[in-house]
DNA sequence: CTAATATCAGGACAACTGATATAT
DNA sequence: CATATATCAGTTTTCCTGATATTA
């Protein structure tokens, strides 16, 4: 049988999980005891790289984007905005919303590459992968996006 | 300028690292919400699948292993020695040692496949991906562990 | 004596659930 | 009235740090 019925699970697909929960796990770990204080969290790097990548959006909105909650998004967004990074002005055509934007700090912060030399994860990928292994990873990535979103 | 600086991160990169971090927090995420009661939890059932393909091992060393500290991994044993997947021994040749392995009930649950079956993530990925992909798929994880590890 | 193992106790963080107020 | 947004309050999970006993 070269074709394993559809119930069945590989060896390979259940090291291949294996090793995938273990990164998770890992990356997890060293992405916490990487960040310096008054570093930014993952999800705070990442909210905040979301709005600078796709513009003003809400609190609800993001926590779409991120797959998390909109009451824990709040907690992230909240961190964001003591530390100056974000401002929330109200929606003027809905007055339920108010909407996130990258303060001009912020915008200068992004902009001078503090926050990019900051990042420890990309730092480790630009020294450790070439651009054509950027790539290939980025590709395999967001399949895995895809696999997880459903 | 087609080389960058070596200090410098680019745009790709940068993305990347962000893309990594939202699917990291997701697939945490995802993982928890898909655990059923009486389920592993991810740490959990990486350390049984370590123990099931790796042999016995001690606390310290599935700790080393996934890359966390002895007293957490202590306590996903814990949970795993009072779910009766796991039976601790005193290793004979060192006293301070307590070698842990899977007892024969675990191995016929993994035998009856019923570890995987209930895996989530290996079935994913057995439905999304052909086997080639998966290979793809592994090579890119490994890279990333070593990038991870150090 | 130093190093490794195990374990007890307490703490931090990032997510969660539930409930409530307000606007569409 | 049903739906969407924001936010308050409390809980859970998983990992952490620090300290201690034991054995190599």
């Amino acid at each position: 049988m070269s074709i394993p019925p559809n119930l069945m699970i590989t060896e390979s697909a259940a090291t291949l999980a294996r090793d995938i929960r273990s990164l998770v796990g890992k990356l997890k770990r060293r992405l916490r005891e990487q960040a310096q204080v008054g570093d930014l969290t993952p999800s705070q790097a990442s909210a905040l790289l979301r709005l600078e990548k796709e513009g003003p959006n809400t609190v609800s909105g993001l926590a779409r984007a991120e797959g998390m909650r909109p009451q824990s998004m709040a907690t992230v967004v909240a961190a964001l905005e003591a530390g100056g990074f974000v401002v929330g002005e109200p929606d003027p055509t809905d007055g339920r919303r108010t909407l996130l934007s990258l303060t001009a700090a912020c915008h200068k912060w992004i902009g001078e590459g503090r926050a990019a030399r900051q990042d420890w994860l990309a730092r480790r990928l630009e020294e450790r992968f070439s651009s054509k292994e950027q790539q290939e990873v980025a590709r395999i990535i967001v399949s895995l996006m895809q696999l997880v979103e459903d």
